[in-house]
DNA sequence: CCACGGATCAGCT
DNA sequence: GCTGATCCGTGGA
């Protein structure tokens, strides 16, 4: 099942948390989100809407639900969630998921996540909430993750908001990325 | 037109 | 811990 659009509608760091633990789905192949980002909105030095609205990150105004997919140091993709009320420009980055389809390897970055699931910025803009889309997500079994929070990766540039706890791992998953949260830790 | 830098990763030290 | 690969999006001239 899909989840409703409007978990995304929100706070972009709420959609972060809800988020982990949820699935995708491209291709009959599955995946369980365990690592994410908040990108939180134009104020955000971090995000991408904070450098105005351009060609590349037009998307991120379209409305919740929807994937934001770019193209990074040339050579990655990575995989957005766009997020907020429609017309204020937030999303949530995957940044590492659990392989629940044999063959997917590892998964434990966000360009790795995009090139083991063959996502690339043709996926940019599709509806995530769509069950039929080529790319969903999908509510994983309904079940209690503890959620660490720390400091977003690679965004020194960002000033003070690259100190802002808006990274989100499920605690103790061995599939997350580098470098691993043992800091705050709280139950949803 | 051209220069610069980045929401990364693999491979090394 | 550090570095290079690699190329698009952006902004300034």
């Amino acid at each position: 099942m899909v989840p409703e659009r409007e978990l995304f509608a929100g706070k972009a760091v709420r959609a972060a948390r809800r988020l982990i633990g949820m699935e995708l789905v491209h291709r009959g192949q599955r995946v369980r989100i365990v690592e994410t980002e908040a990108y939180v909105g134009p104020h955000d030095l971090a995000c991408h809407a904070s450098k105005g609205r351009t060609a590349r990150t037009e998307v991120l105004w379209r409305g919740p639900g929807l994937a934001y997919v770019y193209l990074i140091y040339g050579m990655y993709n990575c995989l957005n969630v766009v997020t907020g009320p429609e017309g204020f420009a937030s999303a949530v980055l995957i940044r590492a998921a659990e392989p629940l389809s044999p063959g997917l390897g590892d998964l434990s970055g966000p360009g790795k996540l995009c090139r083991a699931l063959g996502i690339d910025r043709s996926f940019n803009g599709i509806d995530l909430c769509d069950p039929g889309a080529a790319l969903h997500l999908e509510l994983g079994p309904r079940r209690r993750v503890r959620i660490a929070s720390g400091p977003r990766i690679n965004v020194d540039y960002a000033r003070h908001w690259a100190h802002k706890d808006y990274r989100f791992m499920e605690a103790g998953s061995p599939f997350g990325s580098r470098p691993r949260l043992p800091l705050r830790s709280r139950r949803t």
